[in-house]
RNA sequence: GGCCCCGUCGUCUAGCGGUUAGGACACUGGCCUCUCACGCCGGUAACACGGGUUCGAGUCCCGUCGGGGUCACCA
């Protein structure tokens, strides 16, 4: 049978960071297998979806290059790909499984319910469903009345599954509730929904966050149930605060990590930087660190998952950002300024292709975001030159004028800048150890910054000359 | 609390009965050097604890402790 594999968010809020990694697994897994990988709209909490979440998460899945074979905006042949487009389907199986004894209408409302819930909390004891309509007939049918639908639980026995990553799972079913299926309003709750769905659209392996594993036994009674064969399931460990909480966003604030896959986006990651880490998060092969998608996808395996949880490392996250996007390998000098561009372009920025490229060339290799890369990039462009006054004040002192006038003579007479004319130029007249502080102050503003060779080649004699001037008159000055 | 799951350096992890317990991030000493990075060399640092099983346990079993998940007409 081929693989087909789904990612099932709800459009509640943006595409949470642990949500992403289940993403990526789902899809290396369809991937590796030569499967399907589908994407399915989980709106059935009609209080919290908007649309706005669902643009967000779309935006975030294409971002991260995580593309879909059936889905919303491709569509496919289990469609619709949203939840409430599906009702009938739902209704249709619901009706049936009352049909078969399986499930019953419950008329107990939602405030009688949530009294008996109360009541059981003040004694200190589990509320736990009083099976008030579990063994009526439709003869106690209250005509016109709401009803839900509930799920006729087995009241002994065990439910088991073999789980990918932690093995077989077993639990047993005399705590298991008479759990709705579907609400009064038609709406199926999370458990039916997706069952009904993973039956319909042929899903053979449901991989999703451990926080599931506890529902994983009602849904396998509603495969049995439902006549149809249960997918593998592979459940992946937590995604942890550094604090080991959950990684809600107030926890994450705390720690200034980033939660959701659009603040990645904006504070400068590369997709496959974030993929990168998020790959080895509960996962690895061997001692590798990181991998190109192609081999990702080769080597993806759900025995190499691990079943601990992990706590999220925002100093690591930043270290494989880097590594992936400075590697060529892995990043092309292309792809890299394609990337790099609009976060220039927010600073007020407008180079061309080639000077930015030639200016991304020089701080590639010490920037770990695009943001990073993007202000260190920025006094290539910036006319006039931002220098930074305590730089000024130490290095453009009267002393370093004749310096800078002779590095300007020197300069001057070469007709081509790049690195190795200006190291057999200047090299053997300038101790740079000396001379260097205030040139570099005079050409970038900076007390820190690329070598100057570099930065000499990339910004262009006019530049070089001009700034030298400015800076020359600054210390001249004192 | 019930049920389920987990437990190797600070963090992510390798390990699948016999290893000086390896790698990466972080931290740190040094080299390189015009600064900052990059790169290179080195260092500190872990098998939660207690019982078993075994000639031999990080690896298998049990218990303890610790951590997490979940108990909705949310997903």
């Amino acid at each position: 049978m081929s693989v087909r594999v789904r990612f099932a968010p709800s459009p509640t809020g943006y595409l949470h960071i642990g949500g992403a990694r289940t993403a990526l697994f789902n899809w290396l897994y369809a991937r590796r297998h030569g499967g399907v990988f589908v994407l399915r709209v989980e709106d059935t909490d009609q209080a919290r979806s908007t649309e706005e979440s669902y643009r967000a998460i779309i935006d975030s899945m294409r971002w991260l290059g995580l593309d879909w074979d059936e889905g919303p905006e491709v569509g496919g042949p289990h469609g619709p790909y949203t939840q409430m487009e599906r009702l009938a389907s739902y209704a249709q199986a619901a009706d049936r499984l009352v049909d078969e004894g399986k499930a019953y209408r419950c008329y107990a409302t939602k405030d009688e319910l949530d009294a008996l819930r109360r009541d059981a909390e003040r004694q200190k004891k589990q509320f736990f469903y009083p099976h008030l309509w579990r063994d009526k007939t439709s003869k106690d049918w209250i005509a016109g009345a709401p009803y839900v639908i509930r799920f006729k639980s087995p009241l002994s026995g065990e439910t088991s599954f073999d789980d990918e990553v932690f093995g077989r799972i077993t639990t047993p079913n005399d705590h298991l509730q008479d759990f709705v299926l579907l609400r009064s309003d038609g709406v199926p709750l999370y458990n039916f929904g997706a069952v009904v769905d993973d039956v319909t659209m042929k899903i053979t392996l449901v991989a999703r966050g451990r926080d599931h594993v506890v529902n994983t036994p009602q849904q396998v009674l509603l495969y049995e149930a439902l006549g149809a064969p249960a997918p593998r399931f592979a459940h992946l460990p937590m995604m942890l605060a550094p604090d080991g909480k959950k990684l809600s966003k107030r926890e994450a604030e705390r720690y200034d990590i980033p939660v959701s896959v659009t603040a990645y986006r904006d504070r400068g990651f590369s997709p496959d930087g974030l993929l990168n880490y998020l790959v080895r998060f509960g996962w690895s092969h061997g001692d590798q660190e990181t991998f190109t998608r192609r081999e990702m996808i080769d080597l993806f395996d759900f025995s190499g998952a691990s079943r601990a949880d992990g706590k999220f490392d925002m100093k690591k996250c930043l270290a494989i950002n880097h590594k992936i996007s400075k590697d060529e390998r892995t990043t092309s000098r292309h792809e890299y300024a394609r990337r790099a561009r609009p976060f220039v372009e927010a600073r007020g920025l407008a180079p061309d292709d080639a000077h930015l490229g030639r200016a991304l060339d020089v701080v590639r290799e010490r920037a770990r975001t695009f943001v990073e890369a993007a202000d260190a990039v920025d006094y290539f462009f910036r006319e006039p030159v931002a220098r930074d006054p305590v730089a000024v004040k130490s290095a453009l002192v009267p002393a370093a004028a004749p310096v800078l006038a002779r590095l300007r003579a020197e300069v001057a007479k070469l007709d081509a800048l790049d690195p190795e004319t200006l190291h057999a130029a200047l090299d053997a007249t300038f101790d740079w150890k000396q001379a260097g502080p205030a040139a570099r102050v005079a050409l970038t503003g900076r007390a820190a910054s690329p070598g100057l060779h570099e930065v000499m080649s990339a910004l262009g004699k006019a530049t070089v000359l001009a700034r030298l001037d400015e800076a020359i008159a600054i210390a001249s000055a004192g």
